[in-house]
DNA sequence: ATGGTGGCACCGCCA
């Protein structure tokens, strides 16, 4: 079983890049966060025609995460807090006995803002309702872009960020408590090097090509997934294409 | 160089 997880930025705007990339590596699953898109008008033929299940939980301009599947999704929630008028950042479901969830954590603004503190929050909220809905020795798959960068090496300069948004002791400190509980970060099991990233700022220039990015996209899974899993990679070959995200894709194997 | 990217929705906001 492939999995991965796509920053879309925009599922309408990168919808060439997906198909390709789906047609390409085939994954059973694929986890995408930044939307952008009202359910009513995301643009689902596209999955179905490839026999992909569909679930999208979009709003208006921004955030939005979705579920593409080969196998059929049962026991979905889109709501993180319960409530209807949230920010789309939370879809989860069940794909036999196997639970994912797809997540887009706030970005934060900068250290010491509200937003941040909400970010802080929103993923200390996560935390708590997996710690209420799972179990460690349970199937579970949390992926998404987590807006932080767990170790120095997830940052390309961390002396010039450290303390900063997006690499601020504070959300580390949480993602650490992720791992802490019976989660693994499945890409750094089997990439112990550095300057792998999964994003690159739009507004630096040559970012790309200078590889000043950060790895801010996860494939979080409970042990019983990580015995099962056979490799995680990042796959830059979506960033040659046309108008690509400021992510990229990152993807894992399972034996299952 | 008072800029420089990109997406969406609207004429600004967010990343």
């Amino acid at each position: 079983m492939k999995v991965a997880t796509f920053n879309a930025n925009s599922v309408r705007a990168r919808l060439p890049i997906i198909e390709e990339w789906l047609d390409r590596e085939k994954p059973d699953l694929l986890c995408l966060q930044e939307t952008k898109v009202q359910d009513k008008d995301f643009p689902e033929t596209a999955f179905r025609e490839k026999d992909y299940h569909l679930i999208s939980k979009g709003q208006k301009s921004y955030n939005g995460v979705a579920l593409v599947s080969k196998y059929p999704l049962s026991d979905v929630n889109c709501e993180l807090y319960g409530t209807e008028d949230e920010e789309a950042r939370f879809i989860s479901a069940r794909i036999r006995d196997l639970h994912v969830i797809s997540v887009y954590v706030p970005q934060g603004y900068a250290a010491g803002t509200e937003k941040f503190q909400y970010k802080l929050r929103w993923l200390k909220d996560l935390l708590e309702h997996i710690k209420g809905t799972y179990k460690p020795d349970m199937r579970l798959l949390v992926a998404g872009d987590f807006n932080v960068a767990l170790e120095p090496i997830d940052v390309y300069d961390p002396e010039k960020f450290e303390g900063e948004v997006c690499f601020h002791p504070e959300e580390r400190a949480i993602l650490r408590d992720y791992l802490n509980w019976g989660l693994r970060d499945l890409f750094r099991m089997y990439e112990r090097g550095d300057r792998k990233y999964t994003f690159w700022d739009y507004r630096i220039p040559n970012a790309v090509k200078r590889n000043w990015g950060w790895r801010l996209d996860y494939i979080l899974v409970t042990e019983p997934l990580a015995r099962r899993s056979t490799g995680a990679w990042v796959d830059l070959e979506p960033r040659l294409k046309e108008r690509p995200s400021d992510h990229t894709f990152l993807a894992a194997q399972f034996n299952l």
